[in-house]
This record gives structure tokens, C-alpha cells and sequence, in this order.
RNA sequence: GGGCGGAUAGCUCAGAUGGUGAGAGCGCCUGCCUUACAAGCAGGAGGCCGCAGGUUCGAAUCCUGCUUCGCCCA
């Protein structure tokens, strides 16, 4: 033990670089397969590989690292898996920034050079994150990091890709699907976010073909109407009967229109008339294949008008709408425009409003792979906490469509299949055919697409572990345990990966998923760059160090409740951090030359015995909380224990003992003993603060991040112990008090008298009335008289009651309002209980142990209140 | 339209299986630089637990309806 000059206030800089470094370089995080230890396995959510830290990314790895350094800590063979994704859109996106600035487009390089790219800005940029996140502690084995664009990895999406065409699971078609006109690229169905918009409906006459009249048809796309071909009406309507049969022209273009009969339209709508554009709307896609309808194609790539269309065509979606409206007006077919709420999907990268477009892609049929995982989940093999949320997975695993995965992208997997230019058969193979197995011909082109990111990011439970090699770390490894992650991801990533590994592994992926809620501001907003209330997380780091934003991070987010960030917070974290750093500094001095309990525990003076029956209370209390995932509480649990009880009671109580004034050789052993395992409590929140001052402490093991958690299962626990300190501190806390109502300087030593309103409090307090003295400043302590003093403030707790004789300094009114205020909360809930214990029923059929309860405290009010009301009186004599 | 969540102290939030004198942090008030810590110590004020019903001997906690804010799905 080196009682070494330590700095007054904690500084978290060089100590967490210094322990960060440490662990890197000697206490390998890494997992071993071959371990005989039971393995605890947490896979990181990969963040793209364009993303720098947020708020939200502190909340999951600081969640993630917790779970895991406990699980550590208990003996299992922990593995925390840290990966990135290669993010296709968005990192497309930024390197075609990049490239903009240079008066350049992605086709400018061509395909290949343009990757080439690509895997330049990854080497040189991406992956900021990850280093980023070591400086929150995070402990994860950074050997098995992965991308989804490794080699390996890569392997495994193409296998998966090939297996699930072979079984038809697998298919290209052509049909409508969302396109982002920005991103010009296919989204699937979650990759569209709705929005409710005040918008307009458009009434449009459509003249009929060969007579006079028109029909009316409704839409809120009145530019779309250069795609129509043809008016729908429902057959059995009244309404629309006249129109059987007939035909209209459509404005603008001339083209005759088909008017079909469908049950699908909505005969109440509008004029019950329904334009039909199969080529730019899901439903009149549907309504075309049915009918045979041409498909007329409107929109270019960026969803302006293509060519062909007059005077529309080069137009954006928003000025051709403007001029098919001017000229619908000024054609006298405009008949009406009412105000209209209704959705409008956005892409989910970049907003733009998405465009129903055809084309051919590839779709995973979803269906007959949801069964497996519905059912894992009603037989609870995944467990979602909060449970809530097993709803919504359920909702969208029963209504589950088909997911669109081929991206209109270069970055990404390369979608393995290969059209022949021979005899035009389509090959699908992981590795590239040299000839066509139809006709031998070797003119093979590869489909220029590539998969979207979550058909590879849904294989992440195993395609890390070296899928579909058998390698030990699938074997050891697979399925892992704990899934922490945000909500809005479940469609994406958690519930596709709970098929996927179903389907390939045959075991469900992960056995928990916690989901947290999202960060947000002050104001309960969501943190976001266009709103400027994104705190940047290594600055808040720098501030108040990783430790201090951990502890406090954990300690104000429940269990998926959203966290709001706040300066105030992480203030508590380092607050915290300060106090055990001066508690520690206090101990140090004079601990030298203390190796540790030595003695029996039920052989020490009371104040020891209570705080290591303490000790093991917290013990048993954070054990419990982690492992029920209540993070929060266990935080709670041990930032408690080591502020409120030892350091607030027990250091002080020391104090004396240690001056002499009782056994000061137990009040060593202790204080060492309880900072040694209270730091190991606070390990798992606080990582680097322990280990520095656990390097002060000659705790056994290489650090503290190793040591054993200890879970106070069969540890010494004395209840007796624990009810004679209340009773300490009672009295104590009675005099603070009463001298704090009178302004008695600290200074200044008073003297107190003691009266029992339980007799079992007299022993305990007699024993140590030293450290009472010492605690509340008392002089003269005297526990023998029965009689109340004249002219004394008094307090009344539940065993004892103190008196301060006056000395003609207090405010008798006030103490006089003081007391009745007392009295009268101590009727109310005398009142309570008493009407309470008068009820037969309760008496009867609440559970005895219950009732005895209250029967005691129904014993200590009354006496209680009777103290008080004496003391009244005595006052207003 | 369907579903979910929040509503508890001035603020931000905890309160796991119904039995508590309903807690914390911050803020506020009073007094202290007590030789670990003023990023601290001691004491204190402050709450019909959103509203209305119901179940129960007993509800902040369970059920129903409502109000309000937010989210998801269609």
C-alpha cells in the first residue's frame, strides 16, 4: 500500500487513457471458443461505417458494456462482438458528395473505379466510431471486429442469397416497389416513412369518347394522370352504371381510356370514378394486371417527366404538376379542388418524398419464413424486454409481406446472378459461371444491382462467427444471449435476424433483446443535426469524463424509457466519481500495512458489523437488478451503498474509532475491506475509476475489471446489527435536527437528553455513546432520566426521543407550529391505521405477518403522538 | 382507423410480483470552508401519484372509460 499524494478532486483524463491503454495491452477482452467457462455472448449492433458517435450510440455501448464487464465478472466467458455495416446508401452518398465537389458524378469513373473509391474513404474515415467508443470504456474483442463487406462475410450473403433461391424462397419480378428519386434506388416497404401532409384532392372531368358528357375522377397526383390508362368503377354501383361499357379521352394526351369494372374500388369515394395509372400507383398496378392495362411509364429516374409527353416532359414532379393544373384549368376540366389530409412515404435516408415505381427487382418471399419465428417467440425462445414490444413483432411478423432487396447501387454485394446474352437463362451461383449451363455461351452479364444492407446485416448472428464455415466460434458462440438495441430497428434488424438464423442456424439468434428508448433533449425532442440539440459525445466525454457519463447514463434510463440528456445528469456522474475518489483518498493513509478483514465479522464493534451487513445487502440487491436487466436500480443500489452508507455513516463514524476512541484496528480492516468490494460493485458502471483506485488497494487478481463479482449469496448479514445503528441514527439525526432548527453552530456542543420509546434502542445507544457524541457535537449525553426536561425542543422518532434544553435561544412559535404540524400527521395516520385494524375483513384476510404490522405501528404512533403532544403542551405552558 | 408508451415534488424522472410514513437527482430555504470531498457536509420545505368509475380487506401499482402529449403500423 503506498500512500501515494493523491489529487484532491478526481480527474478522469489520464486515468481512463492510462486504463484503456491498460486493458488493451494486458487484459485482453478477448473471448477464447475453448474456454470450459459458460459463454455470455452480446453482438454489437454494427453502426454504419460512415457514423460518428452520438448520444444514442453512448446509450446502447454503455448498456452493452455494462451487461457484459458484469457477466465477466461472474466467470463467464464473455464475448462482446464489435463489427460496423457498409451501410450501402449512405456511404454511397458520401463519397458521391465527395465527388461532386469535384464537378464529377459516380458515372463519370465508371463502376469499378468508383468502388475503388469507396473502400478508400472506408480505410481512410470509416470506422471513426469504433475507435470512438474505446473511449467510453467499452470492452469489447476487437479482434473479431467485422465488416459486412469482408471477405468472409461476404461469402456468407452470397450463400444465403443462392440457398433461398433454391428454394424458391427467392424471386425476380417486376413489379411496384418504392423508389427514392434521390438515392435512385428501390427501397423495401420499412425503409419508407410516412407522414401525415395537408395536401389537396383534385377533381378532373374526363370527357367520354363518341358523345357528350364526362366522368369525374378524384386524385391527389393530378401530374400522374399522364400515366392513366383507363377509369375504374365498381360493378355493382349505382352511381356508375351509366358508364359500363364506355370510354373516356383523357386530357392533355388524347389517349382513350378503358373504363373497367373492379371490386376494388370504393364506390362511396368521390364521384366513385377512379383513374387508373398501373405504372405509378401499388393499387392500379393491381387493377392493370387484372384488366390487361397498358403500362405507361411517366417518371425518369429523378422523377421528372420523360420524354414524349410535350411540354411536361423534362419537368419536375412539382412543375408538372403546376402546369397539368394550369392547363386542366385552363381547358375548363378542372372541377373542383378540396382540402385533402393524407400520407405521403419518405425515404428514410435522405426524406424525399419516395415514387411508386415499376421495375424489375428481387424479393424474398417472407411468409413461409415468419412461421418459424412467430412461433420461437410464442414459445418464448426470444424474449423481448420490455415485452411490450413482442406485440408489435407478432403484428408485423402476421402481416408480413415481401421484402425487396436488390438496390439500384455500386456499393454493396454484387447480386450474384448472371443473364446469359445467348439464349438469355438467368444463372444464380455464389461463384461467376465462366459459360452458360443452357447454351454454353460465355457472353454472361452479372445483374448490375446489389443487395440491400439488411440482407446482409440480418445474417450478423452467425455470418460473424464464420457462416457457413463450422467454425469454434460458431459452434462456442452461437446463439448469443443479450441483444441491446433501439425499437426503431425491429422491422430492419431484429426480427429479419431472428428468421435468418432460423432458417440457417435452426436456433433463434439471440435469447434477450432489450430495447432502450432514444435520447432526446431538454425539451424532449429528438437529438438531430438539423436541430443543433445533439450534444457531441466525445466533447460531453471530455467534460465529465467516460465514467461519469456511463454511471449517469445508466442511472436516469429505466429500462426502454427514453433518456433525456441533460448537462445536470452527467454532473451527478462525476459528483459520484469525486466521492468515491475522496473517500478513497481518506481511506489510503490509514489502511498502510492493512491487508485485510482479518476477523470474524460477528465479533465486531456494531458500526462494522452494520456496514458489512450492508455490504452484503447491496450485493444481493445489484445482483438481483442485473440480473432482471434493471441496470438502473443496480446502479442505484451501489451509488447508494457507497455515498449514503459509507461514506456518509460509515467513514464518519470511523473517524473516531480511529482517533482512539474504539477499536481503530477493526475500523481499518473495514473501511479497506468494504472500498475494496464496494469498487468492485462499481466496476461494471465505472470501469476506470476502479481499477485506478483499485491499483491503490493491493486487490488481488490483475485488475479489478477481472475480479470476481461477488453476490452476496451466503454472506454475513446482520439484521440486528442493522436495526441497533437505525437506532444510532436516530438519535443522532434527532439532534442534527433540533440544533439545526435552534442554528446551534456546529461548533458548539450542546447537551442532549435521551428518553426510550423502545426499550431495545437503550443498549445500542448506550454502547456507543461516543460515536453519538462525536457525530451530533454533544457534550453531555444523558440516557438516564424518565422525566422530560423544562424548557427543552424535543424530537420524537420511532424508538427514541431527544431533548435539547433551550438555553433561551429558541423561537417558541415556530417550535411550537412545528410540533402541532407533527401531531397532526401523526393523528391522520393514527386515524388511518386504526380504522384500518377496526375492519374485520382486513384483520381476516390480509396475511397475518401484515397486520402484526400494523398493529406495531399502530403502537409506536399512538405513543409516538402522545411524546409529541406532551412536549406541545410543555412548550405552551 | 388499429396498436403502444408517458402523465408521481418547481424541473427531470425512479417506484420489478397490489400491503412504504410514496423516493432520487437537480432546483429552492437554513446553517456550516467539521483536518477525504464546497463537485462537499448537516438540516428543512415541497406531492388528493392526470380525471372518473371498478376489482380488492387494501390500488401510484390491476381492470374499464376519458383527457392530454408522443411514437409505431395501415
Amino acid at each position: 500500500m503506498s500512500a501515494r499524494e493523491l489529487a484532491k478532486t478526481y480527474e478522469p483524463e489520464q486515468v481512463e487513457a492510462k486504463w484503456q491503454a491498460f486493458w488493451r495491452e494486458h487484459v485482453s477482452f478477448r473471448a477464447d471458443p475453448h474456454s470450459s467457462r459458460e459463454p455470455f455472448v452480446i453482438l454489437i449492433p454494427p453502426p454504419n461505417v460512415t457514423g460518428m458517435l452520438h448520444m444514442g450510440h453512448v446509450l446502447n455501448y454503455t448498456i452493452q458494456d455494462v451487461a457484459i464487464r458484469w457477466r465477466r465478472m461472474t466467470g463467464r466467458e464473455a464475448l462482446w462482438l464489435p463489427g460496423m455495416d457498409h451501410a450501402g446508401i449512405a456511404t454511397q452518398n458520401m463519397v458521391e458528395r465527395a465527388l461532386r465537389k469535384e464537378g464529377k458524378t459516380r458515372f463519370d469513373l465508371g463502376r469499378e473505379e468508383f468502388v475503388r473509391r469507396v473502400w478508400e474513404w472506408k480505410e481512410k474515415h470509416g470506422g471513426k466510431i469504433l475507435e470512438q467508443f474505446g473511449r467510453l470504456g467499452a470492452s469489447f474483442d476487437d479482434a473479431r471486429m467485422r465488416f459486412t463487406l469482408d471477405e468472409g462475410y461476404t461469402r456468407a450473403v452470397l450463400e444465403v442469397f443462392v440457398a433461398l433461391h433454391k428454394k424458391g424462397l427467392l424471386y425476380r419480378g417486376n413489379y411496384i416497389a418504392s423508389w427514392c428519386p434521390r438515392c435512385r434506388t428501390v427501397l423495401s416497404d420499412e425503409e419508407v416513412e410516412h407522414e401525415e401532409r395537408n395536401g389537396s384532392l383534385y377533381h378532373i372531368r374526363y370527357p367520354l369518347e363518341g358523345e357528350e358528357g364526362h366522368l369525374v375522377v378524384a386524385t391527389t397526383r393530378p401530374e400522374t394522370m399522364l400515366g392513366d390508362t383507363a377509369v375504374a368503377i365498381h360493378p355493382e354501383s349505382e352511381r356508375t352504371r351509366h358508364l359500363r361499357g364506355k370510354k373516356a379521352v383523357l386530357p392533355l394526351v388524347g389517349r382513350v381510356l378503358p373504363i373497367v369494372e373492379d371490386q376494388r374500388v370504393d364506390p362511396e369515394f368521390g364521384t366513385g370514378c377512379v383513374k387508373v395509372t398501373p405504372a405509378h400507383d401499388p393499387a392500379d398496378f393491381e387493377i392493370g394486371k387484372t384488366h390487361g392495362l397498358e403500362e405507361v411509364r411517366i417518371f425518369e429516374e429523378d422523377a421528372s417527366i420523360r420524354s414524349g409527353f410535350g411540354r411536361y416532359s423534362g419537368m419536375s414532379r412539382e412543375a408538372a404538376r403546376k402546369a397539368v393544373l394550369e392547363d386542366l384549368e385552363a381547358a375548363g376540366l378542372l372541377a373542383g379542388i378540396e382540402e385533402h389530409r393524407h400520407a405521403v412515404g419518405r425515404c428514410y435516408r435522405c426524406s424525399t418524398d419516395i415514387e411508386p415505381w415499376l421495375s424489375t427487382q428481387w424479393f424474398v418471399s417472407m411468409k413461409p419464413l415468419a412461421e418459424p419465428a412467430i412461433r420461437a417467440m410464442r414459445e418464448g425462445r426470444v424474449r423481448f424486454f420490455p415485452d411490450r414490444w413482442e406485440k408489435v413483432y407478432y403484428h408485423w411478423m402476421e402481416n408480413i409481406r415481401d421484402w425487396c432487396v436488390s438496390r439500384q447501387l455500386w456499393w454493396g454485394h454484387r447480386i450474384p446472378a448472371w443473364y446469359c446474352d445467348g439464349c438469355g437463362a438467368m444463372t444464380v451461383e455464389v461463384a461467376a459461371p465462366d459459360r452458360c449451363p443452357g447454351c454454353g455461351s460465355s457472353a454472361l452479364r452479372q445483374d448490375e444491382d446489389v443487395l440491400d444492407t439488411w440482407f446482409s446485416s440480418w445474417l450478423w448472428p452467425f455470418a460473424t462467427f464464420g457462416w457457413p464455415e463450422k467454425t469454434p466460434d460458431l459452434r462456442r458462440f452461437f446463439p448469443s444471449h443479450l441483444l441491446v438495441t433501439g425499437p426503431d430497428i425491429i422491422f430492419f434488424w431484429v426480427a429479419r435476424m431472428i428468421i435468418s438464423s432460423l432458417e440457417f442456424m435452426g436456433d433463434v439468434p439471440f435469447r434477450e433483446v432489450y430495447f432502450h428508448g432514444i435520447v432526446r433533449d431538454a425539451k424532449g425532442r429528438k437529438l438531430s443535426k438539423t436541430l443543433g440539440n445533439s450534444p457531441d459525445p466525445i466533447e460531453v466525454l471530455d467534460r465529465y469524463g467516460a465514467d461519469a457519463v456511463r454511471f449517469a447514463t445508466i442511472l436516469t434510463t429505466p429500462i426502454g424509457q427514453d433518456q433525456i440528456f441533460s448537462d445536470d445528469k452527467m454532473e451527478t456522474g462525476r459528483r459520484f466519481a469525486n466521492k468515491v475518489w475522496n473517500a478513497t483518498r481518506f481511506v489510503l493513509p490509514h489502511v498502510e500495512g492493512v491487508s485485510g478483514l482479518s476477523r470474524d465479522p460477528s465479533a465486531l464493534p456494531l458500526p462494522e458489523r452494520w456496514i458489512l451487513s450492508r455490504l452484503t445487502a447491496v450485493r444481493r440487491e445489484a445482483t438481483a437488478h442485473l440480473e432482471a436487466t434493471r441496470l438502473n436500480e443496480a446502479s442505484y443500489a451501489v451509488y447508494d451503498f457507497l455515498w449514503h452508507s459509507y461514506c456518509d455513516w460509515y467513514v464518519e463514524v470511523a473517524k473516531p474509532a480511529l482517533a482512539g476512541e474504539g477499536d481503530a484496528e477493526a475500523a481499518r480492516e473495514v473501511l479497506l475491506h468494504v472500498l475494496r468490494e464496494g469498487i468492485r460493485l462499481l466496476s461494471p458502471f465505472m470501469p476506470h475509476l476502479a481499477e485506478e483506485i483499485g491499483s491503490y488497494l493491493s486487490m488481488d487478481g490483475p485488475c479489478v475489471s477481472r475480479a470476481r463479482w461477488e453476490d452476496g449469496a451466503g454472506g454475513f448479514r446482520d439484521e440486528e446489527a442493522e436495526r441497533e445503528m437505525e437506532a444510532v441514527q436516530q438519535v443522532v439525526t434527532a439532534v442534527r435536527t433540533l440544533r439545526s432548527e435552534v442554528n446551534v453552530p456546529p461548533r458548539e456542543e450542546v447537551r442532549v437528553l435521551v428518553r426510550f420509546l423502545d426499550e431495545t434502542a437503550r443498549a445500542p445507544v448506550e454502547a456507543n455513546r461516543g460515536m453519538i457524541r462525536r457525530l451530533a457535537r454533544i457534550r453531555d449525553l444523558d440516557l438516564g432520566s424518565d422525566g422530560r426536561p423544562r424548557g427543552a425542543l424535543a424530537e420524537v422518532t420511532r424508538s427514541v426521543e431527544v431533548f435539547l434544553p433551550l438555553e433561551g435561544i429558541a423561537d417558541l412559535e415556530k417550535e411550537r407550529q412545528r410540533l402541532a404540524r407533527e401531531a397532526e400527521r401523526l393523528s391522520r395516520e393514527l386515524d388511518r391505521i386504526g380504522r384500518k385494524l377496526m375492519n374485520r375483513e382486513y384483520v381476516s384476510k390480509a396475511p397475518p405477518d401484515v397486520v402484526e404490522k400494523d398493529r406495531g405501528r399502530e403502537r409506536r404512533f399512538s405513543e409516538m403522538l402522545e411524546r409529541v403532544r406532551e412536549n406541545l403542551r410543555a412548550i405552551s405552558d
